[in-house]
RNA sequence: GCUCGGAUGGCGAAAUGGGUAGACGCGAGGGACUUAAAAUCCCUUUCCCCGUAAAAGGGAGUGCCGGUUCGAGUCCGGCUCCGAGCACCA
């Protein structure tokens, strides 16, 4: 039956407020967001990251990037999907405790907080969110998973423990991440940052370099992502050459004849064996100063430092004898740390040649082939690489090899807010790892959690928690007391929503089979690297192991934009930070929503200006009114109808490829055409407007759904189609061009001939008294334009 | 230094299988309604020249310089500036 048109007599005006909570406990109670996760027939799975609930509340930019996918979620599900937009909180971490030791609370007291008010927040902004499948990192229900992800990865051989290099603060007492180091300075308290060296874990990333890199090519990921990882693995190829005892690492084989020195890096084991004893105390005071000098700084200086073994080794191509000299300008933990050098043809070898006035000899000439290279002498620098390299192989002094900058994934922190690493150490049984069944490790509550002197993290200090059985003898052992790196708990939570509730697994075998991988990933590029690249580590991983059918996580990611406001990015102390919840008071949520898409392309941000919400405001009013004053019928008139069709196509084009600003401008469009009619408007021409408005402004559109007559939500509603043979016309304007400029517009019919439109447009004095003589040459594009050459 | 983006009115931006540059919105100016204000509605709004009661005309114009083309914001070559990421990776 055709729904009556006015089921209420009187609207009332449009008040955002009373309409958005109207809404938000309709949907509650009807259970509207709630995916079917068992029956669904044509599941999809729209995510976004997860944010850091912090103590300072959403941010805008949170909005902004959650708006843009719950609009995709929302008209994937008018499209007859089964979306799922599950959203949760990424708890742990440095960023909390560090928080939490500033201002004198616990985490665990802080986060719930935290947590309570993101979801308000969350809730006020009109997400499609499926709320009974959320999930924070730091529910032991959770992170017993996590462990679990741990263990899996322990057994299948990728964990590691080993020493490494780590950034300590000598007066805050605490290892700092890179990012906390600014200029070779703690970013706390300023002072100079030292070098030491910890046992750490670490997940064996680098052995899945190559695979990481070709699976790209088959990702539907923007560019700029899919490129941030390539550099970031960074493959190589080159090979190793033996100089004598050294082996060293080159992609220039070709330039072998110009490697006048031989450099270590000053770790390197062969130092010792390699230092006369002339040069050894300066040798050594050399590699006790580098080691002291912090990663971050001995990463940026420029300017070259070194010294002379004293010993010399041979350069196999020449048969030269050839200077070993040690800087720390070779990275032990590249290559072989060892590099022939040629400075003729390397800036930083040429640099360091100049500095120890060193050989400099050219063997490549401008035009690519080379010189004074022996036998190689003439070659193309490309086919001198292979022939040299395959040359050197013969007499056993060189293999080709590849190589990837991508290093192992250092999980563990030396720190207290994460989720503890499931491994005993036993004086009897070594390394023992935490049997699944004892899981989870719990985190216990401890009021010391601030890091000390040790460089071993604050559980440590608590023996009545890491004293315990060993799971295997029964005998005391001791557990380990390093927790987690928080990416690893990021990196496998989209596993984890569809199957929350179940806590037997860590994701439901036929569930995941439904919903994975992810069909459509939202987030911010600064997550492009060690994010995305860890996730798709962990589910390689998982893959191999025959756990889940699938390599890929995310089958389709795109990267937000930032909103800056003022010119600046938005930040406490710039003072230009926007309080969503103030907006919102003000505006209501739809129009924040519906604005915050129109201020910029999604994929790039925008600025947000104070004033600009206005005319969105405007419009979703404009909707109200009419809406409010309807006629019954359909349109009225030829143009209005073009154009509300027009419309349907364009928003519902614009909507997939995240153009929510030009489908919100065309929208914008259709209320202008429909105003300018000088009428009131008819239902038919207003009721597809309100569908096309729904994924924007979901709490009005519902509303106004609900005035038309409608029972059920808007969302299980069919997105309206259009039909093309409305946006046919029968006439339209042709351009003319005269010598290549605008000169006038004809109206022609839409099948007119050349001749016909040329003679037409020749009728038009306004054009031709452009066309003084007979035109040499006549380009007429069907549709389009004319043009006219004198 | 390397990589990837980007540069269009007063402002946020549209438009790329080459085809009317500035859609849509903000701001600004003017007007209607009102005792008044707010709200609402209407008109104007790239720059320059000529000119008018108003118009009609003409020229220039998408960071800069060149090129291809009947035609370039869009394609090609060479720059400048801005942003982001990586940064001694051999």
């Amino acid at each position: 039956m055709e729904p009556v048109d006015r089921p209420s007599e009187i609207v009332a005006p449009y008040d955002p407020g009373q309409v958005e909570t109207k809404w938000r406990a309709r949907w509650a109670e009807r259970g509207t967001n709630v995916a079917n996760i068992a029956n669904a027939a044509r599941p999809y799975y729209a995510l976004m990251m997860f944010p850091y609930p912090s103590a300072e509340g959403l941010h805008v930019g949170n909005m902004f990037a959650f708006t843009g996918n719950d609009i995709f979620a929302r008209f994937q599900r008018m499209q007859g999907l089964d979306v799922f937009e599950p959203l949760g909180y990424d708890a742990f971490g440095i960023h909390s405790e560090n928080y939490a030791l500033k201002v004198g609370v616990h985490p665990a007291e802080m986060i719930p907080r935290n947590i309570a008010n993101f979801r308000r927040q969350l809730e006020r902004g009109g997400l499609m969110v499926d709320w009974s499948r959320s999930l924070s990192t730091t529910d032991p229900e959770y992170y017993r998973w996590t462990q679990w992800v741990f263990l899996q990865l322990y057994k299948k051989g990728l964990v590691h423990k080993k020493a490494a290099a780590v950034n300590w603060c000598p007066t805050d007492k605490t290892v700092l991440a890179n990012e906390q180091v600014i200029n070779g300075e703690c970013e706390r308290c300023g002072s100079k940052v030292e070098q030491r060296f910890l046992e750490q874990w670490f997940f064996a990333i680098s052995s899945y370099a190559e695979r990481l890199l070709n699976n790209l090519d088959t990702l539907d990921w923007s560019e700029t992502t899919k490129t941030a990882q390539r550099n970031w693995i960074g493959k190589s190829e080159g090979a190793e050459i033996w100089f004598d005892g050294i082996k060293v690492f080159t992609t220039r084989a070709d330039t072998i004849y110009g490697a006048t020195y031989v450099v270590l890096a000053p770790e390197h084991p062969l130092v010792d064996a390699h230092t006369t004893e002339s040069q050894r105390a300066a040798v050594e005071s050399y590699r006790e100063r580098a080691a002291r000098r912090d990663l971050v700084s001995r990463k940026t200086t420029k300017e070259k430092t070194g010294v002379d073994t004293g010993s010399t080794v041979t350069n196999p191509a020449t048969g030269e004898k050839i200077p070993v000299w040690i800087s720390d300008y070779v990275l032990m933990e590249y290559g072989t740390g060892a590099i022939m050098a040629v400075p003729a043809h390397d800036e930083r070898d040429l640099e360091f040649a100049h500095g120890f006035e060193l050989p400099v000899k050219r063997v490549v000439h401008e035009d690519d082939t080379l010189i004074e290279s022996g036998e190689f002498t003439g070659m193309t620098v490309h086919a001198a690489k292979h022939a040299i390299v395959a040359s050197l192989a013969a007499r056993g002094k060189a293999s080709p090899v590849t190589n990837f900058r991508l290093h192992d994934w250092c999980i563990s922190r030396q720190r207290y807010w994460g989720p503890p690493i499931p491994i005993v150490y036993c004086d009897d049984c070594g390394v023992v790892p935490v049997p699944e069944k004892d899981l989870p490790v719990l985190l216990p509550m401890i009021d010391d959690f601030k890091p000390d002197d040790s460089g071993i993290s604050p559980l440590a200090r608590h023996d009545e928690w890491y004293r315990v059985p060993c799971p295997t003898c029964g005998r005391m052992a001791r557990r380990e007391t390093d927790v987690s790196d928080t990416f690893l708990d990021s990196a496998w939570y989209f596993l984890r929503y569809p199957s929350v509730g179940d806590d037997t697994v860590p994701f439901d075998a036929a569930i995941t089979k439904k919903w994975l991988p992810v069909d459509s990933y939202i987030g911010g590029n600064e997550h492009a690297v060690l994010h995305l690249l860890y996730s798709r580590f962990v589910t390689m991983v998982l893959c191999d192991m025959g756990l889940i059918g699938f390599e890929e996580p995310f089958t389709k990611f795109r990267a937000h934009g930032l909103i800056i406001r003022e010119g600046a990015k938005m930040s406490k102390s710039k003072g230009n930070v926007v309080n969503p919840d103030e907006y919102i008071d003000t505006w209501g949520a739809d129009a924040f929503r519906t604005y915050l898409m129109f201020l910029g392309p999604f994929e790039e941000g925008g600025d947000f200006r104070d004033k600009g919400i206005s005319g969105v405001k405007r419009f979703l009013d404009r909707l109200w009114a009419s809406v409010r004053d309807r006629v019954a019928g359909g349109p009225a008139d030829r143009e209005v109808e073009r154009k509300l069709h027009a419309t349907i196509k364009k928003v519902g084009e614009d909507i997939p490829r995240l153009s929510y600003n030009t489908a919100v401008a065309a929208m914008m469009e259709y209320m202008n055409v429909l105003r300018k009619s000088d009428r009131v408007p008819s239902r038919a021409e207003v009721e597809p407007l309100v569908q096309l408005v729904a994924p924007f402004a979901p709490h009005l559109a519902e509303e106004l759904w609900e005035q038309l007559g409608h029972d059920a939500s808007i969302f299980d509603s069919r997105w309206p189609s259009f039909d093309p043979s409305l946006l046919a016309q029968d006439e339209i304007e042709l351009v003319v061009q005269v010598n290549g400029k605008m000169r006038g517009k004809i109206s022609v019919p839409v099948d007119v001939t050349q001749d016909a439109a040329l003679s037409l447009a020749m009728r038009d004095p306004a054009i031709a008294k452009f066309v003084a003589s007979p035109p040499r040459k006549v380009v007429f594009v069907r549709g389009r334009l004319l043009s006219v050459v004198v």
